[in-house]
DNA sequence: GCGACAG
DNA sequence: ATCTTGTCGC
């Protein structure tokens, strides 16, 4: 499953069957160690074309500088299917990773960790596959119930599934809405939290997902012309 | 059956 | 996600 072409060959309801194999796999078991590098992921694509645009963006930790950072292209067959966005991104990004020469000690993926209906967002699915440990941060809710948190910058409240919390609503920037936190895998559900909340310097959108996002569409904008 | 629905 | 102008708040 580290080839990216395989996803390619999937069909929808195939790869709900690969989700579910592969929850038995998570763990949250907490990064132990020094975090000295937090890498950002993230793809951009034009509307109705099959090429992406996947980039990472390695920052160091905690000051957030620029260490390094890859883009590649690749071209996606799977659609988007809500609860199953990692079958678009995951390959490209498995691309992108393997021919990133320094790895971060913890990768935030723009979407959520175990905040899906299986418990196999896109965080935690990369991170399972590339034996790494993974944070998910994304904009919106895919699934769960929760309090607005106070309109505070850090203000936060749980992201619950019936009586499981599977994530947090994290109010990353004052009169802003909230984005929702969730571990992805071998991060803490504690953890998680704590270094999202380390990598929010101006914006709501944390550096490592934010600066990845601009890499790849200025990358995109880029290549237009081409083709 | 109806509404919700990451990017 | 992408497209797209002005507009409101810090």
């Amino acid at each position: 499953m580290t080839d990216p072409e395989f996803y390619n060959t999937l069909t929808p309801s195939e790869a709900v069957a690969i989700q579910k194999q592969l929850r038995e796999k998570v763990t949250l078991d907490p990064f132990t160690g020094p975090i000295r590098l937090i890498g950002g992921a993230d793809i951009s694509f034009n509307k109705f074309e099959e090429t992406v645009y996947a980039g990472i963006v390695v920052l160091k930790y905690p000051e957030l500088l620029v260490q390094t950072y890859v883009v590649v292209t690749f071209t996606v067959k799977f659609p988007y299917v809500s609860g199953l966005l990692a079958f678009r991104e995951v390959p490209a990004l498995l691309k992108a990773w393997q021919q990133l020469a320094q790895k971060p000690d913890i990768l935030v993926l723009d979407g959520q960790g175990i905040a899906h209906p299986r418990r196999m967002g896109i965080a935690t699915h990369f991170g399972i596959i590339a034996g790494q440990p993974t944070i998910g941060c994304g904009k919106s809710r895919l699934t769960g119930s929760y309090q607005e948190p106070a309109n505070q910058q850090f203000a936060a409240t749980p992201l619950m599934h019936k009586e499981e919390q599977i994530g947090n609503v994290l109010r990353s920037k004052a009169n802003c809405k909230p984005v929702f936190v969730s571990p992805g895998y071998h991060v803490s559900m504690l953890q998680s939290l704590d270094i999202i909340k380390r990598c929010v310097r101006k914006h709501r959108i944390p550096e490592p997902t934010r600066l990845a996002h601009l890499l790849v569409n200025e990358e995109r904008v880029k290549a237009r012309g081409n083709e």
